[in-house]
DNA sequence: CGGCATCCCCAGCGATACTG
DNA sequence: CAGTATCGCTGGGGATGCCG
């Protein structure tokens, strides 16, 4: 199985325990709330900063920073400054960024595609 | 696009904002961390609560216990307590749970493929 | 064993203001 | 317009202890 390191954790190599904990950070990273509506939010366009910050109902300022540098960080969008003024700042996403969105969009497909059992089920629970 | 109301939002019909807004919550539910991870250590399998526990590196009682509940809540996950003593607890994913688990999957599956590409990626971004 | 309640603390987040 | 910095709060979450 491919998580199996993921999950697991403590193999007895050296170097495959770094590259599990590696992994445990880039999950931690990317599955939040934020990071995968941002991800989402840009899809395959080119978005400005106040653009995605229109897209993702509810970000702040500085939680939207924060995600996009921690996503740049990691080489899931890429930044490009125009020497303009006033400045012009636009994100994409990377390669890696875009093959994270499908996984994405499954989730989001999902959400959808449950709301009535869910809601029900919610409707049972909270009796 | 399937996301576009999870997305956009605002739209006039007010069935749809209900939709949309019971979207955001579960969206927001699911994606974190700890649900995630949960979700993916259960798998097909059925686990005991401290089991569980130890799948998932680092969590805490407290964090298990409020995710385990919210996963039912949301009818992701069967709970199925044996009248024993000491009590047995049992947890399973649902149909719905399955479902979404694929996706997950798919979010370890990328995570061990880019590795090295967000290695670097956070070399370059460091320097 | 698993769940709930209580206490307590710190990091995460929002708000605000200032720079280029 | 975009980013950074500072401040202040609140609530997330860990630790602990007690029940069924």
């Amino acid at each position: 199985m491919v998580t199996k390191q993921l999950l697991k954790g403590l193999p007895e190599d050296a170097d495959l325990r770094r590259a599990d904990s590696l992994a445990r950070e880039i999950f931690s990273d990317v599955a939040n709330k934020w990071a995968l509506l941002i991800i989402e939010a840009l899809g395959e366009r080119t978005l400005r900063f106040n653009e995605v910050r229109n897209e993702v109902e509810g970000i702040s300022h500085k939680m939207l920073t924060q995600n996009l540098r921690m996503l740049e960080r990691n080489g899931l969008v890429d930044r490009k400054v125009h020497p303009t003024v006033p400045p012009r700042v636009e994100y994409t996403l990377t390669e890696p960024g875009r093959a994270l969105r499908t996984a994405v969009d499954a989730i989001c497909g999902w959400t959808h595609q449950h709301l009535a059992h869910i809601e029900s089920a919610r409707g049972s629970f909270d009796a």
